[in-house]
RNA sequence: GGGGAGAUACUCAAGCGGCCAACGAGGGCAGACUGUAAAUCUGCUGACUACGUCUUCGCAGGUUCGAAUCCUGCUCUCCCCA
């Protein structure tokens, strides 16, 4: 078994932000264990979690053994890295069906059941640690750990001299659960390598420090850099909130646009993250795009392959196709030669509105199919606004007040496309 | 407990008796330009039965022909002294 050299992957893909020192040379000798845990307060993951998702998940192809901790016990206490404010607590059932969800959207990335030496793993320390008597814990635990060592790290620092609401002795355990589920696992599993976002750092050194003292073992540490965009807002995050990679919350259409709409900035940067891609793929996609950046090659490889990984190839192809009737030059003519099954597929994710038959044949005043009708635009007053801005096309032709809709305008005898700008679309179903 | 400052639209922030649906900035949306990018420029950003009308400036009253602006009470926030 001959690993190949991970931290090298990792590097030329930006992914490292912290490395402990050996860590390259440990992985090098021989097949080792490692793990990323993964909060399960919702029943999906978003695409936050994919940078560490990936990290596993090279690890893997790499000729490692990735094990995946859902935090059911962590879960409950939450992490204050990162946070101002206390958390909200869950309990057993939410968490165990949390975590259901978490090891399905996983395995599109991870192998869990090949059979293999180095097949992942899930565990769940809420297994562990929810048989752990305060008493022992504060004896095995805790006694190894200085209160001055636990106050020194930055999740701690923070909430006690800043202006936040300060912390309870709960979040203040945090980084002992935690590093006691490192300690766990290396004494159960051989695992010797921890990894993580960067603001994870001080939550994993808690860790090692606990294996070096009760096991006098050696721990390791790696950690990511926290994704951002060159604009400043929140990598992740649309105007809808969460980009999941549950279908149902986020619709593959929309998964698709996320990615596709990167910033060059961005893009080369993501597709080294976020795809399996090797080197000389990205480096040759990298500079057919620099050559023609319009046919925003790298925009379009990134959406492609994440939504193929999360979701499927048949997916990104109706992904595909959408986008392009929706933003290519597609005139109202090619809309209605769409059958019904596809104009839906098309259109899937899409906010629609009913209209009666009757009051639609009665000739419906176009700032009433945007408002009154819809609510796709939130008054009238906004649609009279919206229509003198010249930004209201009905199947993709502009029109201005005064427009009324009628049978002419139906697609496949039901169907009126309604769009605002470029992005904003709303059917309107007559039944 | 005593004293002071303040609360204005999504956010910050002007306005301190009529010229205020309320300056300006940011954000958001749209248009032009583009590559479904960035940058830039332009417009819009309370509602309605719309050259007019109505409801909004912490809440409730009051003064006035007329109030976001003045008065009274209340609620909340911040600061200073105990």
């Amino acid at each position: 078994m001959n690993p190949k050299n991970f931290v090298e992957e990792l590097k030329w893909r930006g992914m490292v932000h912290d490395v402990m020192p050996d860590t390259e040379a440990h992985l090098l000798e021989n097949m080792r264990a490692a793990y990323i845990g993964f909060d399960p307060t919702a029943d999906s993951l978003h695409i936050g979690n994919l940078v560490p998702i990936m990290m596993l998940a090279f690890y893997q192809r790499s000729g490692h053994k990735p094990y995946a901790l859902v935090g059911g016990a962590t879960g409950m206490i939450g992490d204050p890295s990162g946070k101002t404010g206390e958390r909200n607590l869950l309990d057993e059932a939410t968490l165990r069906q949390n975590q259901e969800c978490v090891r399905q959207q996983l395995s599109q990335f991870l192998d869990f059941n090949s059979g293999a030496e180095n097949e992942a793993v899930m565990v769940n320390n809420y297994d562990w640690m929810k048989d752990f008597s305060f008493l022992d814990f504060i004896r095995n635990v805790g006694k190894n750990i200085t209160v001055n060592y636990m106050m020194s790290k930055d999740s701690v620092k923070n909430r006690l001299t800043g202006e936040g609401e300060g912390m309870s002795f709960t979040e203040f355990t945090y980084q002992l659960i935690q590093g006691y589920d490192f300690l766990h696992l290396y004494k159960t599993n051989n695992c010797t390598l921890q990894m993580g976002g960067s603001d994870q750092w001080g939550n994993i050194t808690t860790g090692t420090e606990l294996i070096r003292r009760i096991e006098g073992g050696k721990g390791y540490a790696l950690t990511c850099p926290l994704i951002t965009k060159s604009d400043g807002s929140k990598f992740g995050k649309s105007e809808g909130g969460n980009i999941w990679l549950d279908a149902k919350r986020t619709s593959p259409y929309k998964f698709y646009q996320y990615w596709l709409n990167t910033r060059d900035e961005d893009a080369e940067k993501y597709i080294k993250i976020f795809t399996f891609l090797d080197k000389e793929t990205i480096s040759s996609i990298v500079e057919n795009h620099k050559e023609t950046p319009h046919l925003r090659l790298l925009q379009k490889s990134l959406a492609e392959e994440v939504t193929t990984t999360v979701h499927s190839s048949a997916e990104l192809e109706k992904a595909v196709k959408a986008s392009e009737i929706l933003f290519g030059n597609s005139t109202s003519g090619d809309l209605k030669t769409l059958d019904e099954q596809t104009f839906l597929d098309v259109f899937e994710g899409v906010p629609q509105a009913e209209i009666s038959k009757d009051e639609f044949m009665n000739g419906l005043e176009i700032v009433n199919a945007l408002a009154t009708n819809t609510q796709f635009l939130k008054s009238n007053s906004e649609a009279r606004r919206a229509l003198a801005e010249n930004s209201i096309s009905v199947n993709k032709e502009k029109v201005s007040e005064g427009y009324s809709i009628s049978e002419v305008d139906l697609i496949n005898e039901k169907f009126v496309l309604l769009q605002r700008g470029k992005k904003n679309y709303f059917i309107l179903k007559v039944v």
